[in-house]
RNA sequence: GCGCUCGUAGCUCAGCUGGAUAGAGCAUCGGCCUUCUAAGCCGAGGGUCGCAGGUUCGAGUCCUGCCGGGCGCGCCA
């Protein structure tokens, strides 16, 4: 709809170019935009202020000469001037209502398009070490990095899924003596429990199952305990897998799949940081001080060098970030996007940095980031800090549990990713019309109870059958549903192209509203049945949005409640 | 101190690449169930878009400075 009035300005601009009235040598693209105002009609254009310069007349004067150029359309039924010179479009209410066909017509695919295809993109989310259950701060990365990755797959991009952890590293020893400890029946109170170990409840179950010869087979490992507490390479294993199990059922309790899981030691042990280190070195962006590797990320834009290996020998945490990037690259991801915490920001400038002191051709800004800031938990007004099994955070199972998947997905995804998020579970467990959730989720499961309604009276409709003279509909109410239910083709393009999934659960919260609004007014199972079957339609294509919607967020669209 | 980020109604937040009198929801107040799910709807009040400059036809949006909150500033990850 909105291509059908860029088209006709365009083909007016082309015109004024060849009259004269403008400029040829120049380009003018129209941007169309939605009115916030009924009263401006339903489209309008400022590109009569924006190219009164290169025409050398008032922005007024121009825009007439562009709606004199206009060629005729049926979709338009009246165009206007206002203001200093916006071009404002009033479609016709045919056109409005001819995107319920559509929407019906396409069910499951409408809303996608094709801009991504053939274009692979990685996004690597959540990525937690395994030393402990997945906090809220994952729940937040796990909800706008799946819901991302929905969005690219709808925009027709082919996605990858990563997940990146290490099970090698110095937090991994002290899980490892942590669970020793606690196999041992030392407790944290007692005097040799290891220094700054991990003393959460859920210590003690990695050490029970590991004493009790436990086999924990998770999405990339399995690993049964030799109950040696003595042998603390077993218990680092073990202890190890169970985590990660624990992780991947709460990711598929969240409905968070990964594609490909990728351990930080393996690029030690394949001599990929070694070989970074040697390329660094040649390209001259290294020098040693104070018993240290130094790397130059000063050249790129940072506040001060860093160190890459450290004295004792052992690398810092950037240099296997940069060589895991460089395999990225390696593997063909020309588009990459990484969401992280936003604590991890200062991340950034480094692994940028060693990237393009490598001088592999990665174009400088690679790869895309997404950080999304703290969560905050509250209940009852007050922040709530611990769980039972964590101890000191709240954890993701802690959420699903008491709240649900639905819920916590839909609230931890719709936030701007940069604001902070207050997480609140009264409000998230409540049902009623202050829970956007169930008030989304609601309105589907009133179409699917009219649809029931109507079938017990005799008339079968199924969710994709349009029927009813669509002319029929004449209601503001309804052209404005419909004008909604347009809109959300760019939606789509616009919260992948932008990483801002949190447009996805606004839009939706409005349409539902929308949907209420109208629903309240103006019974459906009327007697006037050619009326009746036209508004089903509508119906049927608002619940089909709604529904194509909550699946890109990760949430259920129940036929009933 | 430096860097990143946020500051919009009492509260939680939108505001797409600058566009027309700044929008929702909740809360408050007042209405609506012999009618398809009241898990819903309708109406009212509520704002100097943190402050001050600048850019221009036009700024909540872009630039600068200041104020306030968060995060970061390790040879931790």
């Amino acid at each position: 709809m909105k291509e059908t009035v860029s088209d006709l300005l365009q083909s007016a601009l082309a015109t004024l170019q060849s009259e004269g009235t403008l400029p040829a040598d120049q380009a003018f693209t129209p941007q169309v935009g939605n009115t916030k105002d009924k009263s401006h009609g339903d489209y309008a254009c400022n590109i009569a202020l924006a190219a009164a310069k290169a025409a050398g007349c008032p922005p007024r004067q121009l825009a007439e000469a562009l709606v004199a150029a206009l060629p005729p359309s049926d979709a338009v039924d009246k165009v206007e001037i206002a203001g200093p010179g916006f071009i404002n479009f009033f479609m016709s209410t045919a056109s409005a209502f001819s995107i319920v066909n559509t929407i019906l017509d396409e069910a499951e695919q409408f809303g996608r398009n094709k801009a991504g295809q053939g274009k692979k993109v990685q996004v690597e989310f959540v990525s937690a070490n395994p030393t402990g259950p997945l906090h809220v701060g994952h729940g937040r990365g796990a909800a706008i990095g799946d819901c991302l990755c929905r969005l690219l797959e709808a925009n027709g991009y082919d996605v990858t899924r990563e997940f990146y952890y290490n099970d090698a590293g110095a937090q991994i020893d002290n899980l490892a003596l942590s669970v020793q400890a606690r196999v041992k029946g030392v407790s944290p109170e007692d005097e040799s429990w290891p220094e700054d170990g991990y003393r959460g409840a859920y210590i003690t179950d990695v050490a029970n199952a590991y004493l009790a010869g436990e086999t924990v087979v998770a999405d990339d490992r399995e690993v049964t305990a030799k109950a040696d507490p003595d042998d603390q390479n077993a218990i680092r294993a073990f202890a190890v897998a169970y985590l990660r199990r624990e992780q991947d059922l709460d990711l598929k309790a969240f409905g968070v799949e990964f594609d490909v899981y990728f351990l930080e030691s393996s690029l030690y042990e394949d001599g990929r940081v070694e070989a970074v280190v040697k390329r660094l070195q040649e390209n001259g962006y290294t020098y040693e001080d104070g018993g240290a590797l130094w790397l130059k990320t000063t050249e790129f834009g940072d506040d001060k060098d860093r160190v890459m290996r450290k004295q004792d020998g052992g690398y810092t945490y950037f240099l296997p970030d940069v060589a895991y990037h460089l395999n990225k690259w390696e593997r063909g991801f020309t588009t990459v996007i990484n969401e992280q915490g936003a604590d991890h920001h200062s991340t950034i400038t480094r692994v940028r940095a060693g990237l393009q002191a490598l001088n592999a051709g990665i174009p400088q800004g690679w790869p895309d980031y997404v950080l999304h800031q703290m969560v905050m938990v509250t209940r009852s007004g007050q922040e709530v800090k611990i769980s039972k099994r964590a101890g000191s955070y709240v954890t993701v199972r802690d959420l699903i549990d008491e709240v649900g998947r639905d819920a916590t997905r839909f609230f931890l995804a719709a936030r701007r990713v940069d604001s902070q998020l207050t997480f609140d579970i009264d409000l998230a467990r409540s049902q009623t019309n202050e829970n956007p959730v169930y008030y989304i989720q609601y309105a589907h499961a009133r179409i699917c109870s009219v649809l029931r309604k109507l079938e017990a009276e005799g008339v079968k409709r199924g969710f994709n059958d349009c029927a009813g003279d669509l002319s029929l509909l004449t209601l503001d109410a309804e052209k404005d549903l419909a004008n909604q239910l347009a809109k959300y083709p760019e939606l789509i393009a616009n919260s992948a192209a932008q990483r801002e999934p949190h447009h996805l659960s606004h839009y939706l919260r409005d349409l539902a509203g929308q949907f209420h609004t109208y629903y309240n007014a103006h019974k459906v199972l009327i007697e006037d049945t050619a009326l009746r079957d036209a508004r089903v339609s509508l119906y049927l294509a608002v619940r089909q949005v709604i529904a194509n919607g909550l699946g890109l967020l990760g949430v259920s669209a129940p036929e009933e409640m």
